[in-house]
RNA sequence: GUGGCUGUAGUUCAGUUGGAUAGAGCACCUGACUGUGGCUCAGGAUGUCGUGGGUUCGAGUCCCAUCAGCCACCCCA
């Protein structure tokens, strides 16, 4: 019979990787917070049109990427390709707005994108991020760059890169374009054929280009969008990196870069670290000063970003191996039926009473080879409790670490092990 | 969607110009130690050689197709 397997481009955490998810799940909870953002869950899949809308029907996650369908009352559905749009929705449909003059937001989620799977690419993976409504102010573009900055720090990647740009008001936007194109237009021949179809489709796009000779010819002869900004984008831009400097905050001006999304004003900024190959950025975001507006809301500026929670293990994972951790404190050794049942309740005192961990034998093993099970999950002590020991109403605990054996009466079980938990603990933290 | 590389035991990999019963390390199991783990030693189990077809007296090896994985393009976190 042919064997299920999960689908292309997504994958199953095992519990020692799931193991480190947790910890960094509980960082950004720690962290975010610590700057006054509370979490945000939408679900998993929106309308379609949220997203055709929201983040540009000719851009590639919209017009090729998405996981679309039909559902049984006619209804276009769309797993979420991206995760400001969603938030958005949220943000005009709570009335936000309303509540609290200002809104900080973050979340931790899965997205889903049909592309092909490379290094640091899945079709399912995720994100975490930041949105904050309310603000048009350069500080409160001051105030998330520095989270999206700072968090690396906390997860212990110091070699990032932090690249500012600003692609002014959409208004300007037009004039620019057909400038870029007055600009390259006598140069075209020497550009690679793809960056010729970007010049006419989405012209911004050449920027992105990383052929040498586009690049080179870019340097030389494109005018850019920074440079053509208005006097108020500029003073916005201008105000950002004096604040920026004030915290100490690395940057680099890179005025070749735009993003992707239809939806980003002024404010971009992206995040990349050497380590990653290919797909080198960890960290995207910009402000988007129109999107609550075009999606049926109030008008209201707002700046985030998102980062990629796969990107962050790949760079984590070129510092610290991956090992296996002990899942157990203690090891229940039994040997015949009536010593399993009161194992297994002794099992729950100390899970109860103490917060031990503790794991039962339910394969009916040899007492060696359950010893050798204790070893494998790491535990400190095995409890031997066989029917020659319950009728003397004792136990034999080990310590598996230096091999002593005690006797211990099994109504003073629970009370030996007040000092074993110290003893793990402090072993611990040395 | 396009291109390149790779699919052999649980795992990492070897396997000669096509040749007999497909191997090794690690892991697993058993024993030495009849109820005492780790270390050591001895032994043991494990394979639709990714799948389907073809060439051949003979295919893990060559050819075609297909699926999967990886890497890159496109694009993005």
């Amino acid at each position: 019979m042919e064997q299920i397997r999960s689908i292309k481009g997504t994958r199953d955490i095992l519990p020692a990787e799931a193991l480190r998810w947790q910890e960094i799940e509980e960082i950004i909870h720690d962290f975010m917070e610590l700057h006054g953002y509370g979490e945000i869950r939408t679900p998993a899949f929106e309308q379609t049109n949220l997203f055709t809308r929201g983040v540009g029907a000719e851009t590639d996650i919209v017009s090729k990427e998405m996981y679309s369908w039909v559902d049984q009352g006619g209804e276009s559905l769309t797993l979420k390709p991206e995760l400001t749009a969603p938030v958005v929705r949220a943000f005009i449909q709570h009335n936000l707005a309303g509540k609290a003059p200002i809104n900080r937001l973050y979340y931790i989620d899965s997205l889903f994108r049909r592309e092909r799977p490379q290094k640091g690419r899945q079709r399912q993976f995720h994100q975490f991020g930041i949105e904050a409504f309310g603000s048009p102010h350069p500080e409160q573009d001051a105030e998330v760059i520095a989270i999206a900055y700072k968090i690396w720090g906390v997860f212990g990647i110091d070699e990032i890169t932090l690249h500012l740009n600003s692609i002014g008001s959409p208004e300007i936007r037009p004039e620019y374009i057909q400038t870029l194109r007055d600009a390259l237009a006598t140069h075209a021949d020497k550009f690679c054929h793809t960056c010729n179809n970007r010049l006419k489709t989405n012209a911004l796009r050449v920027f992105d280009c990383k052929s040498e000779t586009c690049q080179y010819l870019l340097d030389e002869h494109a005018p850019m969008i920074l440079d053509h900004i208005t006097a108020e984008d500029r003073e916005h831009f201008d105000r950002l990196c004096e604040l920026l400097d004030g915290m100490g905050i690395a940057y680099r001006l890179n005025k070749k870069m735009v993003r992707g999304l239809d939806y980003y004003t002024r404010t971009t900024f992206e995040i990349t670290s050497p380590v990653l190959g290919a797909q080198n950025s960890l960290c995207g975001g910009g402000r988007y000063d129109r999107l609550v507006e075009q999606l049926g809301g109030k008008k209201t500026p707002a700046i985030g970003f998102a980062a990629g929670i796969e990107r962050l293990l790949l760079a984590l994972s070129k510092k610290e191996q991956l090992q296996e951790n002990p899942v157990a404190d203690i090891y229940m050794i039994t040997l015949g039926n009536a010593s399993l049942i009161r194992s297994l309740s002794i099992a729950d005192d100390l899970r109860r009473e103490k917060g031990l961990r503790v794991i039962v034998e339910t394969l009916r093993r040899s007492l060696k080879a359950q010893l050798r099970e204790a070893n494998r999950c790491g535990a400190n002590y095995a409890v031997i409790l066989g029917d020659n020991e319950l009728v003397k109403n004792i136990a034999l605990v080990k310590n598996m670490k230096d091999g002593e054996q005690l006797k211990i009466p099994l109504d003073e079980l629970e009370e030996a092990f007040t000092i074993g938990t110290e003893h793990h603990h402090t072993a611990d933290e040395s």
